[in-house]
DNA sequence: CAGTGCTATTGATAGACATCAATTGTGTTT
DNA sequence: AAACACAATTGATGTCTATCAATAGCACTG
């Protein structure tokens, strides 16, 4: 298949698929679906039986757990060519523990679970890779853990704006926000209007600058103190 | 050795070693060492670089984090019986990303990364059990990103009670915290006061009875209607 | 281009929690 | 048993942030 091909290109460069043989990966390939959900969509909720883990072509996927009052906590949004959900495969408990909602419309590859822990018994080395993936998965988390942590709002923005741009080493970084403010404000843990102050006092003090989603850092330094 | 067998059976209960042949027990335990520490010491510090993971044997031990501010965040307290920081065996960064200190006077395990590594190539049943091992630990963090996302604090010390007798279909469930109350405190990132206020309130409402250390649920319903 | 719906901003207010401070309780040491 | 250190409790106060409310900005649609 021409789209096989193309596609398979695509998954190459990921981590999770990197370590497979062409035939591995076509026989995998052949048991995925094409997945294209409309802003809004659900891709799974929150409970229901994991039989699949996801690649994200376009767009952006928003996993998020609904709290008992009723609001929800975003725990991930990912991306283009990243996976989600990969973790569950070994999980005794085979529900996901999140729902997952296109924040605008995206197209997946949805694979399934019986089909690549089949290659993890033949294939040892992708062991290796996936412990690895996991691994880095946990650290996320801490981190995560450790923003919420932060007692002050401006704290968790201001860690939130430094990962933005770790590894520029422009003078005055720049960047645009991947995503809705409201949507930032949810993964820390914050109300919008908070988000929106804080943004205002960082322009204020000549910290930042922002339009839009447009982001500049006018003094690292500053921003980095903040800390 | 007499140790050595003593202690094998008492690994063996752990599912990190469970799927290890008799022989494979042995050859890791030759590579391991036992580590006594006093109330207070530290294992090792955040940053250090990571070539062993532990189990605990008896006493308790704190993991956590150094926030910019100078407090510290408690990531897990680690309980007789389990293991901790065998997560980082195969992260491309390979520095513990997080302090760990004896709350009380412990005794450990200490494992070699390349020994268990090594054992993991040679014997693919391990891999699985360690990647259940880490889908496990994946949960517990979204659990817990889950609580730090809970507003008010009432709801996390809640939620912190529940956890502590779930299974249990007692009437009137009781238990003893597992750690001082600052401790706990410090788990759900609220202060050792506000913890106090928040149980006296619950024991006003008659909700739960506490005399030091031990707990009784007197109204399950009303508790769990905190949620 | 006006109309609609959503996002972002800004202001006012109330409540929750951290902080500081003082006291009591508990377990350990000598 | 007394002395000590530390944990827990309780009170008073101030700050921060959620919430409510209203307006402005922006993108999409007919």
């Amino acid at each position: 298949m021409q789209f096989q091909k193309i596609h398979g290109q695509l998954l190459r460069r990921h981590h999770l698929f990197s370590a497979l043989s062409d035939m591995e990966l076509e026989k995998l390939m052949c048991g995925s679906r094409v997945i294209s959900i409309g802003k809004g969509e659900f891709l799974f909720q929150q409970n229901e039986e994991a039989r699949h883990f996801y690649f994200v072509v376009s767009g952006c996927i928003k996993l998020f757990r609904t709290l008992p009052d009723g609001t929800e906590k975003i725990i991930e949004l990912v991306a283009t060519n990243q996976t989600f959900a990969e973790a569950l495969m070994f999980a005794s408990q085979t529900f996901y523990p999140v729902s997952s909602q296109a924040v605008e419309s995206a197209e997946l590859f949805s694979f399934s679970n019986l089909d690549y822990m089949a290659l993890l018994k033949s294939n040892p080395n992708l062991s290796m890779v996936l412990m690895a993936d996991l691994s880095r998965r946990l650290r996320m988390r801490l981190n995560e853990i450790e923003v919420l942590s932060l007692k002050n709002s401006t704290h968790r923005v201001v860690r939130y704006l430094i990962t933005q741009f770790v590894g520029s080493d422009a003078e005055y970084p720049q960047f645009e926000l991947p995503v809705a403010k409201r949507l930032i404000a949810g993964q820390l843990a914050i109300q919008p209007e908070t988000f929106s102050r804080i943004i205002h006092r960082l322009k204020e003090e000549g910290v930042i600058a922002m339009k839009g989603k447009e982001v500049t850092i006018l003094d690292r330094k500053a921003l980095v103190n903040y800390e």
